[in-house]
DNA sequence: GTGGTCTAGACCACA
DNA sequence: GTGGTCTAGACCACA
């Protein structure tokens, strides 16, 4: 379900919080869904209770999951437009920039890029 | 010349050797080419002149930066193949498949991601 | 455990991972021993926790230690022969010349120096 | 004459000026003879000028040489006992515990320190 | 001018 | 508890 890189130099209980953000923007998170318990997910990914913890305890705070005694976490009911499509590019835009910020470093032409990401894509 | 960004989570030590490692990559740094001094690239982007030092000892200890007594550190000769297109299409491809990984959370189509990237190379 | 000198000229964190190094070498750390935490070593000898951490990271980079989040270092598996009598004597080597060049200089005969080491191991 | 060695860590200055000091000790250079120029020396050793400077100014403090306009830096007249056989000792002794130490340290014994020692010398 | 070392101290990520 | 990152600032070695 979700993707934990601890390599990447980006702390875990940030790329958890994105991931659940964007799922819950693209619509596969929706209000009353449950998350998986931190126990689960932490032996699943081989991480510390805590951290998912702390993932769990930021979403709260924003207003993206809701905490219910002795219930899994659930979605929170978004605002809207949340999910229209505009809203869900504009979640994407870093990764984005940051992406052509690489390709120009690398002297990858633009043409390079986008059949790069093409290949990608196709199977 | 670099684009540091200290809220993104990765320290920005490793941004930094990141970048340089693709414009040795890229080709447009070359052997011999000096980097900016320690003190400079600080002052440009608001840093501590020790988080600097960091990436280039770091890049040093690659091999892709030599330090000679009291000049600017310099690039070093890099080994065969590295600025092949192929070698550097794999730099990209972590990039990448982290992109496609959070269009499909957000429940972007291919097209429109296609399509998204092609907009922001545009002009 | 280990000796600082911080008037010696050498940086202490290159004495610290040169020390390591060679209780390694020696035998007296085998792999997964832990070493002692950072702020240990500092408060033991009085000197900041970066120096002690900046020597844990250059071990580390060698393959000498390795870091487990959370946990203290711990002494890495080491490539074969690294015990044998050779490597060892061998890692003595540059000390040995570095002393006979020095006696030269003194004009300290070989017999001299040979008894001033008997002496200063004798009991 | 010399051996400075820039990989050692020693900063190049403190490892000339310690050879100096120890042929004086030695009795190999005697009041009024002359040192090589600063820039004989820095030509030989492939050093900045400076660094050489910078240990005869540090020996001239000291009362090891003297400076005299238009000559080439002369050693000064020494106190008595300098060159007696215990101070000439004496000037080893942190050297050989040094090299104790790191014995000790690789787990070498002490009987094979002495013969490593030897063998050195031997030829 | 260049980079290197070290300190004192704050705050973070993770177990 | 562990190590990591970063800052502000002093001083050093060398060109």
């Amino acid at each position: 379900m979700f993707t934990l890189n601890p390599q990447s130099g980006i702390p875990i209980y940030r790329q958890l919080a994105e991931q659940v953000r964007r799922m819950v923007a693209g619509g596969q998170l929706r209000e009353g869904d449950e998350l998986p318990s931190v126990r689960e997910l932490a032996l699943e990914h081989a991480v510390n209770p805590m951290t998912i913890s702390k993932a769990y305890s930021l979403l709260e705070a924003e207003g993206v999951l809701m905490r219910q005694r002795g219930k899994p976490m659930q979605i929170a009911p978004q605002k809207k437009q949340q999910h229209s499509q505009q809203a869900r590019l504009l979640h994407l835009r870093p990764q984005l920039e940051q992406l052509v910020l690489s390709a120009r470093q690398l002297e990858i032409t633009d043409e390079q890029l986008v059949e790069s990401l093409r290949q990608l894509l196709a199977p």
